[in-house]
DNA sequence: CTTAGTTACGTACAACGTACGTAGTGAGAT
DNA sequence: ATCTCACTACGTACGTTGTACGTAACTAAG
């Protein structure tokens, strides 16, 4: 009976390889490219153990040896593409412009893989790869002359820009992967009921703001602005208030 | 065969009670009360088909007759909680205060009912109490002169921060109620894990901030403080960016 | 009164996470 | 060289989930 301990235990934390026996057929690495590409194909919805296992070529079971339980699972996958980006660059010095591009990146990472954010608010978020991005975005902020408390709740907000824009971006279509119908059905049915309620009166300034003629939503350039709101909220100084 | 389109289709769109037939047990408020009694008692997980109709008092197909699918179901409850806010008292005029204190009673919600950040990322955002609260909003911002796009955008922003913020703070201890362990067992370990690793002098940053010694972090001023700066970001000009 | 649509709900099924047991493997101890 | 035992591999099985489907009872419309 290997691995299915009854105490709390952090993947991170057990070896990788252990000292006897015959050697495991996979790596961490390799299983952890499996469950993306289940989930890159088929949403995070198409990630069972069963799938995972098929993916990789072994019984459902063997998949229990390297990964005691699922959430374990999720935490390889969210640790595997939050090492997909290159870093190794050192900050240019230019922290708001380094933080910018780095949120660039981060929003471009959770667009290919849409799944990405449902899952970072599934999982804890101190892998070995979030914390190489979390000291980077902080590198990032090294010649920004504030306590490091600070710097974290810049950072902090950052990300949480990335994945709010992001997350509320992808959400119709990712989840109408579960549905029987398609997104576009979906978004125009709900258009039409938004429509039918917008014009009972109601709700006046919803309406006046869906009249309002401003084209179609550049989603890029609404994402730029609040990033740059947040980085502008810590280079201004704030006006007293009464 | 009653009540399971294959076409799509929105809850609130479809009417509470048919012409015909006899007349339903339960009303849609019932349901949604119910639901969110048995999410508030044992986290989102616990809110079954089953469990739901149980606390109805009716069998677990029954549900079916008013609820098509479990995401529907769902959607109740985000529109119930949604609608839990009083809302009638007309904005002071003082937008900047009106805003904050709306974004305070959003978050004490969403503390009162821990399943709702993650079940608000799940669901379609404009049920008609979302609705409700999204006019209030902007009527706050009546004094303001600012296109609708960009309040839309101010409000937008203040929604990210709110989610966000409760959404990380309640994580640890909302997942925890799916383990075999406690929050505050899986909490030692992970912070055990973190300790080792920033000792090991890979993320110099990171033990720089932890070793700050600032005291127990005030997680109502950290959100103040994300809050003020948002709402900042739309009262200052922004300084020219070469 | 008829009839057709609605309500109520038991049964059944496929898919899920995973507990458990068994068989085989191979590195360290003797 | 042989023994030993932790480890790997994985089939079987169980409890739980969402929900398709069928049946029986009920009631408003014609």
């Amino acid at each position: 009976m290997a691995g299915r301990p009854a105490e709390p235990h952090v993947i991170w934390a057990r070896p990788e390889r252990a000292g006897r026996g015959p050697k495991p057929a996979f790596s961490r690495a390799d299983i952890a490219a499996a469950a993306v590409r289940v989930a890159d194909a088929g949403g995070i919805d198409a990630v069972t153990m069963r799938q995972v296992a098929a993916e990789l070529g072994c019984g459902t079971m063997s998949l229990y040896n390297y990964v005691p339980r699922k959430e374990d699972l999720y935490e390889l996958m969210a640790d595997r593409v939050a090492g997909e980006y290159d870093l190794p660059e050192k900050p240019s010095g230019d922290w708001r412009a380094d933080l910018t591009a780095l949120a660039h990146r981060a929003r471009a990472m959770m667009r290919a893989h849409p799944w990405m954010a449902r899952l970072m608010s599934a999982v804890y978020g101190f892998s070995p790869n979030a914390m190489r991005y979390l000291e980077h975005s902080l590198a990032c902020l090294d010649a920004l002359d504030l306590p490091y408390g600070e710097k974290m709740e810049l950072v902090a907000m950052v990300n949480g820009v990335v994945t709010t824009y992001v997350a509320n971006e992808l959400q119709t279509a990712e989840r109408a992967r579960s549905l029987p119908w398609s997104a576009e059905q979906e978004h125009a049915v709900r258009i039409a009921y938004m429509g039918r309620e917008i014009a009972s009166g109601r709700y006046p300034r919803l309406a006046a703001a869906f009249a309002e003629d401003s084209g179609p939503i550049d989603l890029d350039a609404v994402f730029d602005r609040a990033l740059a709101r947040v980085l502008d909220s810590f280079t201004t100084r704030r006006p007293e208030n009464p």
